[in-house]
DNA sequence: ATAGTAGTTGTTTTT
DNA sequence: CAACTACTAT
């Protein structure tokens, strides 16, 4: 068979092998996506014979586009793969920019101008107009209407008085940006934009375009993807609208709609199979997505077992939160045999800002932890102001980055000088750099006089650029960047100045310098194998491209880089050859899309967080949480601390949980306190992480150093638990003793490095907190309490306060409870559903897919229930009730040969609902190899308007003609409405 | 006029 | 905690 499509289900493989042009793969978290994307990748290359320079394929951030680079690699080898046209929205324009940008009269040599540019252009430029308004609040607006292709005159025409003033802070913020030959990151997108418009040549070689995370993309995205494709229309997209947590930046889900009612052919496959968390997970954060009455009931059908129920933790306040985790994180490392590491936990946080208690406890803990996301390392003032000088050297034009280092170090360049400096350059009309120079060279001068020691400060700044400049002519390749970074710090002093500006972290500050050159030498590195090869754009007949001396580029394309990086690429430190250290990874909600874990934290579940109190679309907000909570593998906890002192709100700091997790939901499908973790809870971990299951042995040692082997430290509901308490009040300081070493430790010092990761500083890697000694459970004590660990239940709950949930779980599965569901879809509708008669009401013909109106994967029912819920299911949907799952895969069997681990899910093992495959449009008929023409079975609701229905296999392929009559059927229009309603609805009523 | 310090503020999310 | 303001010492 096609490797390619080795370990695809059934769906996915419909996806791949999908002969339309315009193709959307609409699935929910942890089916399969990016997987399916990077699949039909290397399907159009190996089956359609494109060239990989001819595929444009647009991610979101960096960080997926080089997951994708890698999975790549490995299917259809580095060769091609660093071939093709892979990268953000954002770095793909770059590149076209840099190659045709003076097609449409860009100057050479553009740079980037990152958020902190472009805020000190708007804190100029409003100080300037003495206007009141915000330098933050303008710079979103800004960017809001760049983002929707409205110029500073289209806005003066339709904007309000209030919004006059903005217009006037927009259009000098154009012109400064432009004087500075600077693009904003919209700018990327908008001036790719009209070059791709005016030059359509320069894109005429592509072949098929693909995006990943569609619902993320913005209008001038969705644009940019029309305009890629513009030749010969072909286009795969995968998206989530579930996973809309973009807005801010503009991102319209509606896109969608958009997408399918420009290309009328428009294939849309859905993959409903989730291969990542367990069951448990998977019902209590649908039940947090489904509160979102606005959207569309969708399948997310568990194939893991339903697991242990997720926890949601009340403690004191944040910093007991931050303990309890560390206690979390050991509890589990040690019960359950070494099967979890490190690097299995992640803690995913609303803002970024809520680390740093958490970093603090860890590093106390000596739990190593990397932080990913939040304050970037090209962010930090040391690394800013190297970078800066590199800018200037660049091109002198930068007069930002300019003015932010005329005086770094000092230089006796103080205000007056630099107003002076600034008013004559802008009189002069010509650049500040240029006009600086002509000061000293003598050739100008400025109104007032400047002080001697001034006119001596420009003297070396001038000559230390002009040096710089020269050193950079002399260097002819990609080693430009590292070599003036060396010599600017050289000619600086910089590590002095280091030692006199910061005496409290002078060490650390030096170190990110050091980390700075070593990312410019792998850039370098990395630039000398790759750019050779076709990193380049494709040649176009015709069309010139544009060549510049080769250090040069390198350094721009180094600065490039550093704007649009999230974080920087840390080879895994290949320190004295021993393995890169595991470690938990901190990360904002945002920075961990796409990604999974083992075992999730997501603290400060409370109002004000999550939604966050500056939030405008709580919808997002609520997506945010689940896009959080389905990152998670097996294990999931949320946490809320009860005070938060900080915010002074409601007295005394008293949070409320977040609204997105109501008590109906909390209670039923949460526990309040961490699962007790004996054998058949740690196998069924290991089981849904597809690991071996530990041995008991394995267990057991590791219970040696717990402080107790329940997570009871505090009470369910939150407080400390005195009886745990000894003499010393505990909650600031577990271990006094430690303290000092702490306070070198800490995250303030805020070295790359330190913050990266924490070495741990005991031997055993886990301390007993003196203070919570009386709580300890020895392991013998542990063995005697559970001698036949038979249920999660053996042991209650501290309280009573939550049912065991697990007994609830594993047991007696919910009935189907349709009073909780808003959306109309109860199960006592399903009835209706296929009834119909209220069904039939036509929207439009726009194309479309359905899905089933309600699934809900279960806990294994007994065979009563089973029976139950045979008799509330029509006839003929019962047939095709999701069996019991956990029967499938209750043994480890997966072999490390299987370690994507989809093929046994994917076998006809399951109960099997092939595709019914109906009046398809003829894209169809020549493609699959799937055989399924012959379908077995075959869903009431799939005999129409060429969609399938969703089956246990979830493959809905659905081809829509416009033009097809539609015929009368089962309420297919019904089980749309959610989605159309909600493309109406984003479409029509776009706030803000 | 410049440098350095102290006090005050207000903190989403990312390219 | 850093960015901005206000103040004081050079």
């Amino acid at each position: 068979m096609d490797p390619i499509l080795d370990g695809l289900n059934h769906a996915q493989r419909e996806a791949v092998t999908s002969s339309g042009s315009i193709l959307q793969v609409l699935a929910p978290p942890g089916s399969g996506k990016t997987k399916t994307l990077t699949a039909r990748v290397a399907y159009l290359l190996s089956h359609h014979g494109y060239q990989p320079q001819d595929v444009i394929c647009c991610t979101f951030t960096i960080k997926a586009s080089r997951e994708m680079r890698e999975r790549l690699a490995k299917l259809i080898g580095e060769k091609l793969e660093s071939r093709l046209i892979l990268g953000t929205f954002h770095s793909i324009c770059r590149r076209y920019l840099v190659k045709y940008g003076y097609l449409i009269g860009l100057r050479k040599g553009f740079g980037i101008a990152d958020s902190d540019d472009t805020r000190a252009i708007i804190r100029r430029i409003i100080k300037r107009l003495k206007s009141s308004t915000e330098v933050r609040a303008a710079q979103g607006r800004i960017s809001q209407h760049k983002a929707h292709g409205l110029s500073p005159d289209a806005l003066a025409d339709r904007a309000k008085a209030e919004e006059m003033e903005l217009v006037d802070i927009y259009r000098d913020y154009e012109s400064a940006l432009a004087a500075s030959n600077l693009l904003d990151y919209d700018d990327l997108l908008l001036r790719c934009g009209d070059l791709l418009r005016e030059h359509p040549q320069c894109v005429s070689n592509v072949q098929a375009v693909l995006v990943d995370e569609f619902q993320d993309t913005n209008i001038i995205q969705y644009e940019l993807m029309n305009l890629f494709a513009s030749k010969h229309r072909r286009i795969t997209i995968v998206g989530d609208p579930d996973q809309s947590i973009y807005g801010f930046r503009s991102a319209e889900i509606q896109n969608l709609k958009r997408m399918q009612q420009r290309y009328s052919n428009t294939t849309v496959v859905l993959l409903e199979d989730n291969y990542r968390s367990a069951g448990s997970i998977l019902n209590a954060a649908q039940e947090v997505i489904e509160q979102d009455t606005a959207r569309p009931a969708k399948a997310l059908l568990a194939t893991h077992t339903f697991g242990t129920l997720p926890v949601l933790r009340r403690l004191p306040n944040p910093n007991a939160e931050a303990q309890w985790m560390v206690l979390e994180i050991k509890r589990c490392a040690a019960m359950t045999g070494s099967i979890l590491r490190m690097s299995d936990f992640a803690v995913l946080l609303r803002s970024a800002s809520l680390s740093t208690q958490i970093e603090t406890a860890f590093g106390r803990a000596g739990i190593p932890y990397k932080m990913v996301g939040g304050r970037k390392f090209f962010d930090r003032t040391e690394v800013k102001i190297i970078l800066n000088y590199m800018r200037v050297v660049s091109h002198t034009g930068h007069s930002d980055a300019l003015m932010n280092i005329v005086n770094v170090p000092p230089r006796r360049i103080g205000d007056e000088t630099i107003k002076q400096l600034t008013s004559g350059a802008e009189k002069a009309k010509i650049p500040l750099w240029d006009f600086i120079k002509d000061v000293i060279q003598g050739r100008r001068s400025t109104e007032k006089k400047l002080q001697k020691a001034a006119e001596q400060g420009l003297c070396v700044l001038v000559n230390l650029i002009e040096a710089s400049r020269q050193k950079l002519q002399e260097c002819e390749d990609a080693s430009a960047p590292r070599v003036l970074i060396e010599f600017i710090a050289e000619r600086l002093s910089f590590q002095e100045y280091l030692i006199r500006a910061y005496p409290l972290d002078e060490d650390s500050r030096w170190a990110n310098v050091k980390e700075l050159m070593h990312q410019a030498s792998e850039v370098a590195a990395f630039e000398e194998e790759e750019v050779d090869k076709e990193m380049d754009l494709p040649e176009i007949e015709g069309v010139e491209q544009q060549q510049a001396h080769s250090g040069e580029e390198a350094l721009t394309r180094f600065l490039a880089n550093v704007a649009l990086a999230t974080e920087i690429t840390t080879k895994e430190e290949t320190k004295e050859g021993d393995q890169p250290q595991e470690k938990v990874t901190l990360s904002t909600i945002h920075a961990a899309k796409g990604l999974e874990w083992p075992v999730v934290f997501v603290p400060a579940v409370y109002n004000g967080s999550i939604p966050h109190s500056r939030a405008e679309v709580v919808e997002e907000e609520r997506r945010l949480l689940y896009v959080a909570m389905t990152r998670a593998q097996a294990l999931l906890y949320l946490s809320i601390p009860i005070r938060q002192p900080r915010l002074g709100e409601g007295e005394d700091g008293a949070t409320t949980l977040s609204t997105f997790l109501p008590p109906k939901l909390t209670k039923s499908r949460f526990r309040a306190t961490g699962p007790s973790l004996h054998e058949k809870v740690v196998y069924a971990i290991a089981d849904i992480l597809r690991r071996p299951r530990p041995s008991l042995e394995d267990i057991y040692k590791g219970l040696e150093f717990l402080p107790s082997t329940l997570d009871d430290r505090w009470t369910a509901e939150g407080e400390e638990d005195r009886s745990k308490t000894d003499e010393t009040s505990t909650s600031g300081e577990p271990n006094p003793k430690r303290r000092r070493s702490d306070m070198n430790q800490g995250p303030k010092s805020t070295t790359y490095i330190s913050s990266t990761g924490y070495t741990m500083n005991n031997s055993t890697g886990f301390t007993i907190p003196t203070t919570i000694s009386s709580g300890f459970t020895s392991a013998r004590d542990y063995i005697a309490a559970n001698p036949e660990p038979t249920a999660d239940s053996a042991s209650k709950p501290p309280s009573g306060a939550t049912a065991d949930a697990d007994t609830a779980g594993a047991n007696k599965p919910k009935p189907f409870s349709s009073a909780s569901r808003k959306d109309g879809l109860t199960q006592a509708s399903i009835s209706n559903f296929f009834a119909g008669p209220g069904s039939q009401k036509r929207e439009s013909s726009l194309p479309s897919y359905t899905q089933p109106p309600f699934r809900r994967y279960e806990a294994p029912p007994s065979q009563n229930q089973r029976q139950g819920a045979r008799s509330v299911v029509p006839a003929p949907l019962s047939s095709h009730r999701v069996q019991p799952r956990s029967l499938v895969p209750t043994r480890p069997t997966l072999e490390p040969t299987n370690l994507n681990g989809y093929t046994w899910l994917a076998t006809p093992s399951r109960p099997t609902l092939k595709p019914a495959r109906m009046s398809m449009t003829q894209e169809q008929s020549g493609t699959s190899a799937s055989g399924t023409a012959g379908a077995d079975e075959m869903k009431p609701e799939s005999s129409t308007r060429g969609f399938q229905p969703v089956s246990t296999f979830h493959s809905t392929t659905m081809s829509m003609i416009q033009a097809q009559a539609p015929r009368r059927t089962l309420g297919i229009r019904r089980s749309m409405n959610g989605w159309q309603d909600r493309m109406k609805r984003e479409g029509g009523g776009h706030a803000s």
